[in-house]
DNA sequence: CGGAATCCCCGACGATACTG
DNA sequence: CAGTATCGTCGGGGATTCCG
């Protein structure tokens, strides 16, 4: 049946959605893109998160395996795209594509407003 | 600068994951793209929505001229894709094969579980 | 049949402060 | 420096009910 397998799809859309769909996951793994940082670089680099969505974050992307976490000291830990994580690229890249033809639709008819 | 350009692409990211992110709004999509229907067609298709929610989901998408309303009669109201509706069946293709190779990944390694 | 109004709940997110 | 604990809020959905 069609039906069944559309569904399995949805399923997949939707974990991927999950993965790249947060406000700041997408954020984390363009950084992290550039090159592996570290705790308070990301922190830094990602905009105004708390640490407390940070690390929970973070967290997220480890067990989906798209990070990894290198703990070389207690006070010294590097987070780093993996190559599943990077694997993300063109894929994010098709994704910006056609949000970027999306807008010139949306932005090419006038929109009527409620009166 | 790269990180200007990235938040960009952030942006255009964040319009398509809104676009098909939502909890139903993939699945009305998927509907649709089968043909085109009637309200409480959509409403018995796509699960267990509410009218509330569904009207709502339509209306976003057709502000985003993915979708299109007919309204033959006031008891009589059809949904149908739009050309730039049926231009995301590629990227969602996509997104599916990214999503089943990364169910893969995950699977194919134990999980820890927390203690 | 298609749609709108009301009420409500819960879970994600955030700020702040603290610890190893 | 890296991470945790506690508390508060805010809004997206959902159930239910009613209207044209």
């Amino acid at each position: 049946m069609k039906n069944k397998h559309k569904q399995g799809q949805l399923r997949d859309v939707q974990d991927v959605i999950d993965i790249i769909g947060g406000r700041w996951r997408g954020a984390i793994l363009a950084s992290l893109c550039d090159r592996e940082k570290r705790f308070n670089d990301l922190r830094r680099d990602v905009g105004e998160i708390t640490p407390r969505i940070l690390i929970k974050e973070l967290k997220y992307l480890e067990l989906n395996k798209l990070i990894g976490r290198n703990e070389e000291a207690p006070t010294k830990v590097s987070y780093y795209m993996t190559p599943h994580g990077k694997s993300l690229e063109p894929l994010i890249g098709a994704i910006v594509a056609w949000g970027r033809k999306h807008r010139e639709v949306i932005l090419s008819e006038p929109l009527e407003v409620t009166p």
